[in-house]
DNA sequence: GTTTGTGAATAGTTTCACAGCA
DNA sequence: TGCTGTGAAACTATTCACAAAC
C-alpha cells in the first residue's frame, strides 16, 4: 500500500503510537508486535498495522517493529525531529499549567515566550519564562518561533489569533471555546476541555 | 430521518453547536440559520442540517432554527439537563487550572471534590473546594458525584482510574497521557495536550 | 510457528441536490 | 423566495482474511 494518501485518522494517531513506543524505549524494550503495542494503547493490532503501512516497511514478519526505528521515523513523518517553539498568550490559572507542563518536552516543544494584557504579570518569570506585554507581540518568525498557544478568555481569541497570524506564525493550538477564523495556510487545532466533558454523560446513562 | 442510528461524529459536535447557539442566545437572538450557525463555527450548513435531523423537526423552513428550542433539546440529548459532579484528582498546575475553569459551568458541571496525595495540600480548599486524600476516595456515587476527572501523572492514573470505578463513577476524563483500563460500562474520554500539539507541525510544512 | 503487509469487504461519514414547507 | 429535511452518491475509514516473510 505504497504510494497512497495518508488518512487524517492515522496523522491523529501517530503521536499515540510514538508515545507508545517512547514509553517502551525508556523500559529498555527494543522490539514490539503489533499485538503487544494494541494491549497497550488500547487500538486494534490490525489498525496499527494499516496505518505502519502506509510508511513503507516499518516492521519485520515475524518479529515484530524495532522501537528506535519507530520513534525515528515517527518523528520524521510528523516533523518533529527539528524542535518547534512556541508562543504562549494568556498567562492565566491554564496558561500557567501550559507553562509547568512537562508532556510538552516529549515531541520536543519548547514554550519559548509568554504574553500577557496584565501589568502585574509583565516582566515577571514563571517557569523560567519572562512574560511579555501582548501589545509587544510582533515577529515571532525572527525569534525561531512558529506555533502559538492561545490561552485567553473566549472573547479576545480571535485579536490574539490575528495579531499571531501578523507575527507569522504557522500553527495554533487554541484553549478557548470559539471558533477562530485565519488564512488557509495556519493550520489551527482547537482543544475545548469543557465540549470534552459534555459528551460524557450522553454515553453514561 | 427519524430513527437511525446517531453517528458518533454527530454527538461529537453537538457541544458545538450547543455552545455556539449559548453565545448567540446571550446577545439576544432567538433564530438562527443553518447558514449563520455554519458561519459562526466553521462546520458546513448541510453537515448542520444532517445532524439535527437526526433529532426530529428542529428547525421552520424559510425561517431557521428556534435558539431556545435547540439550547433545550441539545441539553436533552446530551443528558445535560440534568446536572452533573464531578470529582477532580490531582490537584497539581493543572489540576488547581481545571478547579478555576469557568467554562464546566456552561454545560451544568460542578467539580465537587478534589482529592491528591500530598499531604501539604490535604485539608486545605482550592477555588472553594476542599481538598480531601486520595486514600479517602470511596463512594463518590453516595454524594451524588458521577464524573471523574484525572489529572495526576502517567504512572498513577491506572491505580486512580481503578479507584474512581470502584467508587461508582460512571465517566472519565482523563487528562493523563495514558491509555487506561476500565470496564465496558465506564466511559472514558482522553485528552492528551501535547498529543493534540504533536500533530500540528505535520500541517504546517 | 509467528508476525507483517495489504487487497477486498464492510462500515461510517460527508456532501450533494432538490422536494417540500413557511 | 428562503430555508429545512433527507435520500442518494461520493468519499473516508475500519475490519477482515490470508499470502508472504522471517
Amino acid at each position: 500500500m505504497r504510494y497512497r494518501r495518508i488518512p487524517n485518522e492515522t496523522i491523529r494517531r501517530l503521536p499515540v503510537y510514538l508515545r507508545g513506543v517512547i514509553h517502551l524505549s525508556r523500559e529498555g524494550i527494543e522490539n514490539v508486535s503489533s499485538n503487544e503495542l494494541a494491549g497497550l494503547l488500547g487500538i486494534n493490532p490490525w489498525q496499527i498495522r494499516k496505518d505502519f503501512s502506509y510508511f513503507g516497511d516499518f516492521g519485520t514478519p515475524g518479529v515484530g517493529y524495532d522501537i528506535g526505528g519507530l520513534i525515528k521515523q515517527i518523528n520524521r513523518i510528523l516533523h518533529l525531529d527539528i524542535g518547534h517553539k512556541a508562543a504562549l498568550v494568556g498567562v492565566g490559572n491554564l496558561g500557567s499549567a501550559l507553562l509547568a507542563f512537562p508532556g510538552f518536552r516529549m515531541y520536543g516543544f519548547e514554550v519559548a515566550a509568554a504574553f500577557d494584557v496584565d501589568k502585574r504579570k509583565i516582566g515577571r518569570k514563571k517557569t523560567g519564562v519572562l512574560i511579555e506585554d501582548v501589545a509587544d507581540l510582533h515577529h515571532l518568525d525572527r525569534r525561531g518561533i512558529s506555533l502559538g498557544i492561545i490561552a485567553v478568555p473566549a472573547s479576545a481569541s480571535q485579536d490574539i489569533a490575528d495579531a499571531l497570524v501578523e507575527a507569522g506564525i504557522k500553527g495554533i493550538l487554541n484553549f478557548s471555546p470559539r471558533y477562530i477564523t485565519v488564512p488557509k495556510k495556519v493550520k489551527v487545532i482547537t482543544i475545548d476541555i469543557a465540549m470534552d466533558l459534555a459528551r460524557l454523560p450522553y454515553y453514561v446513562p
